[in-house]
DNA sequence: CCAAAGCCTGACCTACATGTTAACGTTAGA
DNA sequence: TCTAACGTTAACATGTAGGTCAGGCTTTGG
């Protein structure tokens, strides 16, 4: 598919996906006349990437992960192991937060929607 | 207690703290002499900011739902609870994908060490 | 009293996500 | 054929996290 929808499916901007491509998070095929096209496979890592940077990761920091991430290709993973380590440290850590987060923002929500109700059954 | 070890604690820079207060996250008392003086309240106030942060949410957001995460003032509350849903929906995303994730680099790591294993016991 | 270590403010610099705009090629419909 | 809508690249602009450094207090221990 062509630019404007994929950005309409991801709710990004064009600009953004571009973004990612020069960044080297994305590779994305043309059509003969220079025109990019999105396959759905390209959808989904591009939305991974949004959610990624959404959530505090770099360009940078994404990129590192690709590279050790990749099933094939235990090639260019320089020092991969420590990488790794340090990046489960992370993940786990970010998932402890993001679960208290969570449920804080449940909580207050739910304080919210009651004071509203409050309100507004006067 | 002093900037020092407040930042020691929170693991974060003092210039991050001040920055917190510049841009109106945080309140810090001072001492007769000017320095700073951090109560454990401040400590725990700041060690979230700095967890929002790492999250993703700008100083902008943070303040805009420190307005709505406050137990009082329902007051100045503009469209909180929308926004608050929307970043829910990317934690949740988000949530899934260091799930899969995770499950991967475990894979991957068990992977390297098996290889690194078996060299080295050749 | 002096030096080391802390604190303060303010300014400057960097990295990076993201927007905007200009200049220009392509495609499809009236 | 003309125009609108789409695509492309490249350049410039902005907002913000965060580092660093300078100049100048205060506190504390020898």
């Amino acid at each position: 598919m062509q630019a404007k929808e994929a950005a309409e499916r991801l709710k990004i901007t064009q600009r953004m996906l571009r973004h990612y491509e020069k960044e080297g998070l994305l590779e994305v095929g043309r059509t003969l006349n220079g025109y990019r096209s999105y396959t759905e496979a390209d959808l989904r890592r591009a939305g991974r990437i949004r959610d990624f940077i959404a959530t505090g990761f770099s360009t940078r920091e994404i990129r590192a992960m690709a590279a050790c991430l990749s099933d094939e290709g235990s090639g260019p993973c320089e020092g991969g192991v420590e990488k790794l380590r340090e990046k489960l440290e992370h993940i786990d850590r970010l998932r402890a937060e993001l679960d208290e987060k969570r449920g804080a923002v449940i909580d207050r929500l739910g304080t919210l929607q009651n004071g509203l109700a409050t309100i507004s059954s006067r």
